[in-house]
DNA sequence: AGGCTATTTGGAATAGTTCTAATTATTAGT
DNA sequence: ACTAATAATTAGAACTATTCCAAATAGCCT
């Protein structure tokens, strides 16, 4: 993975929406890409911290709302806990693994979008649509 | 809307749990009835005190998990906010309205509900479906 | 009635997130 | 480069939603 292509990316996207490049925010955006496992903004904290020891709790939060902002990154709430983010920009539903806790992406064909939207009545105009499946994934899906 | 079938339905469903129907348990159900516009534990706390005045919060919630446990009310969250709570058991999508910050049901064909389900490759057992809308909703739909 | 268990209650505790005010860093204009 | 203006970060306090806990109450079964 290259981090510079990374960062060039981000702060194109930042520069877009006025606001500027940090450190901070390059390395809590590297981290999701990274590992791509839905983690919380605790874990990216503990993540972040091998790297910018310093960093603060509150600016972890603040670097995700900021990439959420930028549509870099996606915020995705299961029942009750903390909210978890995302780096993938595709299109895609979430598998819940009720076992493990663990979260797929799962890549959602243009076609089926098409079809789920079909079933809002007059009136209705989604601007976006979110799928989450529970359940239990086997071994072999990875 | 006869609250004596709905109790009814409720003790028997309880009772299949190995669950007693208490005054608190009907209240809070029948409000859920009364009002389908998926309120927060608190609303429905607001909402039940003019009944039961000496109603504890924690008997919300705790009547609130307990419906959910029956299979008689469902918990649906949004980001962040507080969870909240709706007594339509069809299969069905919410669609968030987020000028108004309302909530409306899209009932979903199971027909729908299939096509959804086949987008999960080998391996994934998918148990439920949850699908959510965000945009806004003309007048005209209620 | 008496004992057993389920339920409710109020308050304390917790988890996750947001807010605030002070500090630090970055940019733009000279 | 120097300064002013603005943006971002920081630590900790505050807040919100929820859960936990231990005591009181209620309902059910002999």
């Amino acid at each position: 993975m290259s981090t510079t292509l990374n960062s060039d990316a981000l702060s194109r996207r930042l520069a877009d929406s006025g606001l500027r490049s940090t450190p901070q925010r390059e390395v809590v955006y590297n981290i999701l890409l990274d590992k791509r496992d839905h983690p919380t903004a605790d874990e990216v904290f503990a993540r972040v911290k091998s790297e910018l020891p310093t960093i603060s709790l509150a600016t972890v939060y603040n670097c995700l709302e900021t990439l959420v902002q930028c549509d870099l990154v996606r915020s995705v709430n299961f029942e009750r806990g903390p909210t978890r983010y995302c780096p993938n920009l595709r299109p895609h539903a979430h598998f819940h693994d009720e076992q493990t806790g663990k979260t797929h992406d799962i890549d959602l064909p243009a076609e089926l979008i098409e079809k789920v939207n079909s079933v809002l009545p007059q009136g209705y105009d989604a601007k976006s649509v979110e799928i989450i499946f529970r359940g239990k994934a086997t071994e072999s899906a990875h």
